[in-house]
DNA sequence: TCTGGGGTCCTAGGACCC
DNA sequence: TCTGGGGTCCTAGGACCC
């Protein structure tokens, strides 16, 4: 048996521990440039925010309707998951972390009343975090995910469903009569891994309810789609076909990629950007400990301005040898941005991507069969210590205290500087901005 | 004026090999 | 006019997730 923990409108519901005058207003946590909503409580979803909406569409509803924006402050984020899935873990033998705000538990041989663990699991992650969650329970991933949106909904939405399924929810124990009404008022785009192409085929083909979903041919339907659909039928049918994985492996690709407060055309400041970026993807790669084998990197126009040149190009440069050093991994992105830049286009957007990671202990014995090459650099002396205390100081006084010679930021207003004009504090993290009572 | 960012997995089709 | 066939590896792109 399977339980879903997932946070309430996590960003909005972190910013409303410190501020709890947000509670009950319509509030919205807005991506980097306070671009777009990724982010909203249950009241902006009822004044019809959509996720990823830009906020100029809905920025007249301050004024109408006293909604709130924020600017996403993602190291408070950050540090309430940790906070959050400490507690969950104590549930449950086995724990995944899923995203930033959910986690899979693992119930095997945990005997007790599984509604009583979710409602003493949820009141203790409110009591000593302050984040309201929702908990679904059963017999697979998928259902148990199932479960959470009922019990989400159930709670948001009165009438919906059932009252006595807010919050905590357990298709595990449900009897077939009442689980087939469940069923039947939940639409398949609900389901975890039927998105919106596949909701419209399936829309086309007949089969709008999950109750009619599990009335389909698995055969027909793996004809029609995938083995992810095949997959997703059987979990569905209570066959368990995707296992809790506790063992958090290493990313398989690191990227940064971000939109510019304003348009960037020349080269030296996208050179600026892109070391940046490479930059922050080296210090995550050598915080899981992987060397990547190649750098990817891309800039683009911004398609929203139709009547402006488009150009979106891209490259991946392999390196000689697998590296987690940020000089050698900065050239080659530089050299790879020269590659494909061309004058002359606004461009809105970069990003760098590091690929072909792999971990760093296998590499020692990968040493180049013929030696260093003539026409390639021998790598920078000191790599690993020099790297070590960069990370460390960085990590000691923010995130840009200490760059690599060619990094640093521009002194005057760059174009590229992104917008965050509402971020909140970050209480958790920063000792200088810790909450303060007044008397 | 302003339009998210970070990931995963699967598949089709081309390159290459014998 | 005919123009192999089957296997594997790699990559780009699509769909999905949060």
């Amino acid at each position: 048996m399977f339980a879903l923990v997932d946070v309430n409108n996590m960003y909005v519901s972190c910013e409303r521990v410190f501020r709890p005058s947000l509670n009950g207003k319509p509030v919205v946590v807005l991506s980097n440039n306070d671009g777009a909503c990724i982010a909203r409580s249950n009241e902006a979803k009822d004044l019809g925010v959509r996720m990823a909406q830009p906020w100029f569409e809905v920025r007249h509803l301050q004024r109408q309707a006293g909604l709130v924006a924020l600017s996403a402050n993602f190291e408070l984020y950050g540090d309430m998951s940790s906070r959050m899935m400490a507690i969950a873990a104590e549930y449950a033998p086995r724990q995944e972390i899923y995203s930033i705000d959910e986690c899979f538990l693992d119930l095997e041989g945990v005997p007790q009343d599984r509604l009583a663990i979710g409602r003493d699991l949820r009141s203790r992650v409110l009591q000593w975090t302050g984040l309201p969650t929702s908990v679904g329970f059963g017999p697979t991933k998928t259902l148990a995910k199932l479960a959470n949106h009922i019990a989400k909904m159930a709670d948001r939405k009165p009438g919906s469903y059932p009252a006595e399924l807010a919050q905590v929810c357990d298709l595990g124990q449900m009897a077939p009569a009442q689980m087939e009404a469940l069923l039947r008022a939940t639409e398949v785009g609900a389901v975890w891994g039927i998105g919106r192409k596949t909701t419209t085929r399936l829309s086309e083909a007949g089969i709008h309810s999950v109750a009619d979903l599990l009335r389909a041919d698995t055969a027909t339907l793996r004809r029609q789609f995938n083995v992810v659909m095949e997959k997703t039928l059987r979990e569905l049918r209570g066959t368990s076909c995707l296992d809790v994985n506790d063992a958090h492996e290493a990313n398989q690709q690191i990227m940064c990629s971000r939109s510019f407060g304003g348009a960037v055309t020349d080269l030296p400041e996208l050179i600026d950007v892109v070391s940046q970026f490479t930059g922050q993807v080296a210090r995550k790669l050598r915080e899981q400990g992987s060397v990547a084998g190649a750098v990817h990197v891309f800039i683009a126009t911004s398609p929203y301005h139709r009547n402006e040149a488009q150009h979106a190009p891209s490259a991946t440069l392999p390196l000689p040898q697998p590296s987690a050093d940020t000089r050698v991994l900065i050239s080659a992105a530089v050299r790879a941005l020269r590659g494909i830049y061309r004058p002359g286009f606004n461009y809105a957007k970069a990003g760098v991507m590091l690929v072909d990671l792999q971990p760093q202990a296998r590499q020692q014995d990968t040493l180049d069969l013929f030696g260093a090459q003539e026409e390639q650099a021998p790598a920078p002396r000191g790599g690993a210590e020099l790297m070590n205390a960069l990370d460390a100081l960085n990590r000691r006084f923010g995130r840009h205290a200490v760059t690599v010679g060619g990094t640093s930021l521009h002194a005057r207003p760059s174009a590229h500087a992104s917008r965050q004009e509402r971020r909140s504090p970050r209480y958790t993290t920063r000792l200088e901005e810790i909450a303060s009572a007044r008397a």
